[in-house]
DNA sequence: AGATTCATGCAACAAATGTTTCATGGCCGA
DNA sequence: TCGGCCATGAAACATTTGTTGCATGAATCT
């Protein structure tokens, strides 16, 4: 017999299974099948879903050695709890100094880095876009690493929306901007922890003015994030290193751009023609060589 | 005012937070930085960790439109159910025209420029890294869309080593920091197809003043390239869309910057610290709350 | 300044929760 | 067949849950 993973409540069970009683092998199949159910609803709704009595889910967790269900429940719980430290934490221990320590330091970054994309939420960017789409004009705000994210996305809009969208601070102190917002338009603002004090009073005034507001940040919980209504989360934690990770916001910002590209449709291509043609007779790119 | 995203209650709660009393608001950040006890643990639990009232909650829950605090929390435990989180299972199908367009470009996207991430070669990184800590000055020039990565560069640099990086074209005409390259100093220019005419230039003048030349592109054949010392390669095309993914550059110049921070060792960290005690003395930062 | 609205904490409430007890029914060994 | 054992369901239990009414205090309006 192989040894059993103590760690988590679900494995005890499934060991404890074969043991027990008929009835609460039934019940304890299936809290092991709709574990997260377990965590969230209560005793007798489960029992009524599971077709059994109250009872039996007490008796089943002392049986795998609880005190009761709320214990079961309590461990069943923890182990679903979102990882808050991430994954990759203890991650660099026991490597430390060697000659390649840098590189593996790089390895693990892109790696970690690699992870995160994927877990970006796709819907939220679909429906920004299309507010974005529908915006009269386009204001966008980053302050200190991010403002690098603002300023590209402001970059990418302008291909195609040239006199529509504007970094805010540009032309004067931030504040002269803050009171040009209007109803009809939409305010990018961009942070992650620790939060500036000036996307936290750019993401107000966007609120107060009534103009949408969309935020990229690291979490919900954001101060820029209040009053927002689109959130697009990215992880800039998620990366062993010194400085947040940007990867994830880079690659929000540049789907979103390309959704409101794409929601353009003719009109915005034809623009983005037109930009490139004036580059392009500007001789600002190099000939591509044949 | 835009549509709201109304999918997810906590984007309700986020919408509404600003409006709502004081007190609400507390509780109200609390469930959105907890959402994951407001779940599993009960109302006073969650009131006595929050230090606030029980009543807040129930009253949070019918300001933003529920019943009572049930109904949220059912609301949010529907919301996190992990059976909503099988999105790359059968991710290719066809997926032409059709409501969810826009999100499978963008699941595309993210997952082609997750799987270019891995791919980027570390080694050369922290060999550029060790020459940029070498340097006894750094510059960095990107154009265009480039713009963004070089700025990023410069700010997370600066972090640590102030007085020693410079951006090309931040105080006057390009050409007037192009004569002021010498050769104990690095150069580091990011640029992808199509390579603009200001980043080859600056390339062949640190060529030419015997500077160290980085190259941050997406070819070794790129003509900023050409004669470098360093040339960290990343793929800008490889993911659909209609703009080069920046992701690969910006993982990067992180990398880069992180290493480079841990060549300077206890002195850049001393740095580092002086530079973050001077921002938060000056109030840049939103205080963590406890 | 007085009146009024509103936010907020406290305490009591009914409903729902997990647990326990008890009676029933089936099973196996004498 | 009888007697002990245990699994099982129903009901009663004490506790905890979410809710609501009320008093207090601060802010706003007349």
């Amino acid at each position: 017999m192989a040894e059993p993973a103590k760690s988590s409540p679900l494995s005890e069970l499934r060991i404890a299974l074969p043991s027990l009683p008929l009835r609460l092998q039934e019940v304890g199949r299936f809290v092991a099948a709709n574990d997260y159910d377990a965590t969230t609803r209560s005793m007798r709704d489960l029992a009524a879903e599971a077709g059994a009595d109250p009872a039996a889910f007490t008796r089943l967790a002392k049986a795998i050695g609880y005190s009761g269900w709320d214990e079961l429940r309590a461990a069943l719980t923890e182990a679903r709890r979102p990882s808050q430290t991430a994954p990759f934490s203890g991650r660099t221990r026991g490597r430390r100094h060697g000659p390649n320590a840098d590189v593996t330091l790089i390895l693990d970054k892109l790696e970690a880095e690699a992870a995160g994309l994927p877990r970006i939420p796709a819907q939220p960017i679909a429906e920004a876009a299309r507010a974005l789409h529908e915006s009269k004009r386009i204001w966008i705000a980053g302050y200190r690493s991010c403002r690098s994210v603002a300023e590209l996305l402001n970059y990418e809009l302008r291909l195609f929306r040239p006199e529509q969208v504007q970094l805010v601070g540009t032309s004067g102190p931030d504040d002269l901007d803050l009171g040009a917002f209007r109803p009809s338009e939409a305010v990018i603002v961009i942070g992650f922890l620790p939060y500036t004090h000036a996307s936290v009073r750019v993401s107000q005034a966007a609120h107060r003015s009534g103009a949408t507001l969309i935020a990229i940040a690291d979490s919900l919980s954001a101060p820029m994030a209040e009053g927002a209504d689109h959130v697009l989360l990215f992880e800039a934690a998620s990366s062993p290193g010194f400085f947040p990770s940007l990867t994830g916001a880079i690659a929000i910002a540049q789907s979103l751009a390309a959704v409101t590209f794409s929601l353009g449709g003719a009109a915005a291509k034809k623009r983005l023609e037109n930009t490139e043609a004036r580059l392009t007779a500007a001789s600002t790119y190099v000939p591509e060589k044949g």
